[in-house]
DNA sequence: ACCCAGCCTTGATAATCATCAAGCAGTCAT
DNA sequence: ATGACTGCTTGATGATTATCAAGGCTGGGT
């Protein structure tokens, strides 16, 4: 592992506060490795080994039942995944799949119990990120129960115009395959919902979201902090956490 | 507060393995108070000032956007919730209204982030809870965005029937329209979702629910460790946990 | 007993969304 | 360039779900 990457994981807030030597004791725990794209990393219902950190690349989780398969987030770096099944030594309730060539540090799951019950800085983050991850999937879950698919795309859209600083326009990160199984609906009617968003001042050339008329937007989008994020504590400024950390919701 | 309830509260998981002295101050410095049904008890947006423990009642969590409304899940006694966003000293996500005459213990959330900043056990078990939180919002996701509202009404019955120990027939726990919105569906939708299920082998008279055909509604509703629960480790039996504490989803 | 209000159901209709099938536009390898 | 492939779009259709309106049932209060 480069020393810089090092330094990246070390920043993340999960990891800035513990001592030294549990950082040290996690990394070395941990196995490095990496991945081609399209690969599969762990199945549902598998026993959680490892919490996993995203150094490179790009990785879905997914859930799928039956023949059916929904994409939950994607995580990109550095970000970790998959904390609280390796806390409660339970299944994956997710699968996960590489998108890019992937570089991942693997942590074992014991080490990580150890280490959160030896460093009570660790477990104070700990805390703080279990807490951050379940208020974001409450926020999706609102998102999902509460607008319907065009108004949910419209939200999407706007968030992601305001990670790149408000810019009127941006390359989609993902396929809109993927965008329409995250966001619950297909492709092909994501493809329609883009359609009426012309009304909403939205325009799409290939993977390039333009927005002509933000005010428009935002009158469909009826953004809420509630739901759109971001997670601002009351005590202090988070400024960009979601961006600068690329904190996925595991 | 009856000894009983208190000693209730200290079996929760979340409270079981704390120091008796931290349980003290956190139950010293809570406040006790009963209310109304119907009332409401914090709004969406609002600081979250306190961890709320229901005692005795019901509450529903619910949350809102523009003119719609979704409730999130229901609190029953014994259980514990809006523990995140104490946490992360945060805005409610969700609000709160009370659905029977209900008691509750309201600890002020500095004390609780004092207590489990000075008891490790407790900081541990704060971990598991918001671990457990997490994994029941996704397995509620996956339900979400994986079936239509038929099959997500069938594996409800066959959750509730299971939760009374695998009984042929029960009695709906809440009104059908806050069931039908929980489900995610519209009170109509649910009257006619519960028709479809004749077929599954599933009656309804009022409230009561008799399932007369357990195979074919088995077929129907594919039960599936990783959505319908529980959440069981790998190194230990979890018998009925969430029927024994009440947990909630929060 | 009566009325009233709230909850649930039912029917008619419309909006939303999924499915299936086809075609188009890029990309990549040969 | 050719062809295969993949991802996206489009159209036609049907299923699912929501909305609106009306009516029935039930329980509480007077």
């Amino acid at each position: 592992m480069r020393e810089s990457q090092r330094a990246e994981i070390r920043a993340l807030p999960l990891f800035r506060d513990m001592r030294a030597e549990s950082f040290d004791r996690l990394l070395q725990a941990g196995y490095v490795q990496s991945f081609p794209p399209q690969l599969d990393l762990f199945e549902q219902g598998e026993a959680a080994d490892f919490l996993h950190i995203l150094i490179e690349g790009m990785v879905e989780l997914y859930a799928s039942w039956q023949a059916r398969e929904s994409t939950m987030t994607i995580v990109r770096p550095v970000g970790t995944f998959i904390l609280a099944a390796c806390i409660r030594d339970a299944p994956y309730l997710m699968s996960a799949r590489t998108l890019e060539k992937s570089r991942l540090v693997m942590v074992p799951a014991p080490d990580l119990r150890a280490v959160f019950r030896s460093d009570p800085a660790f477990a104070m983050s700990t805390i703080d990120e279990l807490a951050q991850c379940y208020r974001a999937v409450v926020r999706h879950s609102k998102t999902l129960k509460l607008r319907t698919a065009r108004e949910r795309l419209a939200a999407y859209v706007l968030r992601q115009s305001e990670r790149d600083g408000g810019a009127a326009s941006f390359v989609l990160p993902v396929e809109k395959r993927m965008l329409a199984s995250y966001l619950g609906m297909t492709a092909e009617n994501l493809s329609r919902a883009f359609k009426t968003l012309l009304d909403d001042g939205v325009k799409v050339d290939g993977n390039r979201i333009i927005i002509t008329d933000r005010a428009a937007l935002v009158a469909r989008a009826a953004p809420d902090p509630l739901i759109d994020g971001p997670d601002a504590s009351e005590s202090g400024v988070v400024p960009l956490r979601r961006a600068a950390t690329g904190r996925p919701e595991s």
